[in-house]
DNA sequence: TTTTGTTTTGCAATCGATTGCCCTATTTTT
DNA sequence: AAAAATAGGGCAATCGATTGCAAAACAAAA
């Protein structure tokens, strides 16, 4: 079978007598043209089986209404949210969505974003890679006059509209949280420190040991401790100090969160009695598992059409240089039991 | 500030006193121009900050290295670890990804088909929504010379390449397990019979039965149990019976097997010893829970890579009349605690 | 030196839709 | 009835990159 050729806007203007610029004209619903011409348009149209070029149009309109998402990872729970969150809101604008993933690594990020620049896309949301490197590239985008929204992991420097999670004020209410609970030799797991949003996390647990003042001990601070392995490995040798905690505050992810509440159930330590654990993100099996995970939910979904707003309200269309927004949302602690060691505070799971 | 004009090859022809054409094959880094010419071009482009334009080259070349997806739900872990899946392998070919989501909405797909089609993308891969309706758009796309790949949920009767799970071996091997470990009577919770998975898995479910003699009873399978909270409902209602089950295979969803599991340790009743429970999907969840979940992995990830594969092997620049191929994976029992009653059972959890 | 062959470059059409401008009917106004 | 306004439609340029063909430049061979 020969690949044969789409209809085009000139095929139906032949078989009608008509000029393409009429075709085009009727299909684009312009006042300009005969109710009867239009009518006789669209239904040739639909019998020659025509399907709008987009590429074409968009190409003469100078715009591509599609919008362009860089995640690290898009099976993560909190970024496949948050784009589920924006498609929700692009769909009914009738934008495209093109999807990237960094694979946390830097290079191809940089390809990524390389990739909606040739594409021209109108926006391009990005939250970025673990992997440290250059923001040359998100540079370019702006200089390319193409809109660029940074959200969870941002760089902080590059002025841009952002949309974050207040990490710190969420850790701060987090371990609060603990202390009210009695536990009073809390460890932290960092995440990498290259990433503002762990650092801010980090900086949220100190606040709060100083305004209770508790003594913040180095031993009890771990560094990349951000998946469940590191974080089983962390537990292990926190556990095993002379003095160990009596929580365990896993800052960077309920994934880690899971490790401690493994090591911890193995070596038949209490929970939330001998130890409480805290989680970071609410991933849904925070409350399955035995006993529940206290964790901070970080609204992704409603944080996904925020981000797309976002656009929508002060970008489409609008003057390129307005000053740039930063929408911040506050997260929310979700006490459940592996924290609950005082029976008078209300249960959230 | 003007938006100013994006730098075309023009541009850089202008400047280096060049033909358009002459730029244009120094950048695509043609044999037919000068080593030096292409590397002044080279060095110029990158000064007058040049990017490629993907509209403009898709449409004189007249292909369109995309490809659309589009899934009832983006944020489920299946499809998310399907499109992570495909993106891997998309990527690698430089093949952009739009991702669309029907929200099991038919109207819905019928409107993301025709965005991608309109985009003339080179290939389209679908999960069809859970509600029903014709499928001319599916046509449509096969009428556009646009390649068609149809995973998980598939119309049965449209003539194209497929990826699929055997649903019916997987549902017959899972209620043999549970046969072996001495369950007899066996409930089934059914998801929406439109869809041939769920058909496929009843079939499985019912060979199962007859294969050992088991009497089939209608009072023990529930239709439409394929959330947590009609899977709880159904539960209910079983666990009411005078003469109940003593096991329920939830083959919607492990989220149904989850309303199992909470509604019977509810009851107080104890699992696996008086209740099996088996799921469907090995949702990361199945193994957190208590007891931890028996379930059905579809391997996800590496059917997304699948699935990309069958286009760039089967139908990348190929004849558009190459014979459908269906592609069948068979997914894997994951035994674990719930089903688990009998001790010389190798456990994977 | 002339002829032939090979590089290198330019010209111009093309992909398909859009749109400013102009022209011709037709209708409305005076 | 003449003038003005409006509706309907056509022409042709345009968006930016690609590519077949032709021309020019240069090198090699006779």
């Amino acid at each position: 079978m020969q690949r044969q050729k789409r209809t085009t806007i000139y095929d139906i203007a032949l078989k009608l007598n008509l000029a393409a610029s009429s075709v085009s004209r009727a299909l684009s619903n312009s006042n300009k043209v005969n109710a009867a011409t239009k009518a006789l348009v669209l239904k040739t149209a639909a019998e020659m089986n025509y399907q709008h070029n987009a590429m074409a149009s968009n190409l003469r309109k100078g715009n591509n209404p599609t919008i362009g998402v860089v995640v690290p990872r898009i099976n993560q729970f909190f970024f496949s949210n948050i784009i589920a969150g924006i498609e929700e809101v692009t769909y009914k604008k009738g934008y495209n969505l093109i999807i990237c993933q960094s694979n946390e690594l830097h290079a191809r990020e940089v390809d990524c974003v390389n990739a909606l620049v040739n594409q021209h896309v109108s926006c391009i949301i990005i939250s970025i890679a673990a992997e440290n490197g250059p923001y040359e590239h998100l540079q370019q985008v702006l200089d390319h006059q193409i809109r660029l929204i940074q959200f969870d992991r941002v760089v902080e420097e590059l002025d841009t509209f952002k949309v974050i999670n207040n990490n710190e004020k969420a850790s701060y209410e987090a371990v609060t949280h603990l202390i009210e609970q009695g536990y009073r030799r809390i460890a932290l797991l960092e995440g990498p420190q290259q990433l503002d949003i762990f650092r801010q996390r980090k900086e949220g647990y100190l606040a709060a040991l100083r305004k209770h003042n508790i003594p913040v001990l180095e031993e009890l601070m771990c560094e990349n401790a951000w998946t469940k392995e590191l974080g089983a490995e962390a537990t292990a040798q926190l556990l095993g100090l002379e003095n160990p905690p009596d929580a365990i505050f896993a800052s960077t992810s309920d994934f880690s969160a899971l490790g401690v509440l493994e090591v911890a159930t193995n070596k038949g330590i209490q929970i939330p009695k001998d130890l409480g654990i805290c989680g970071y993100s609410n991933e849904p099996f925070t409350e399955l598992t035995s006993p529940s995970i206290t964790t901070i939910d970080q609204y992704s979904i409603s944080m996904g059409k925020t981000i797309a707003n976002l656009y929508f309200q002060e970008m489409e269309g609008l003057e390129f240089n307005v000053e740039p927004k930063i929408v911040s949302i506050k997260p929310k602690v979700i006490v459940r039991k592996s924290t609950q060691r005082i029976s008078d505070v209300n249960t959230t799971a």
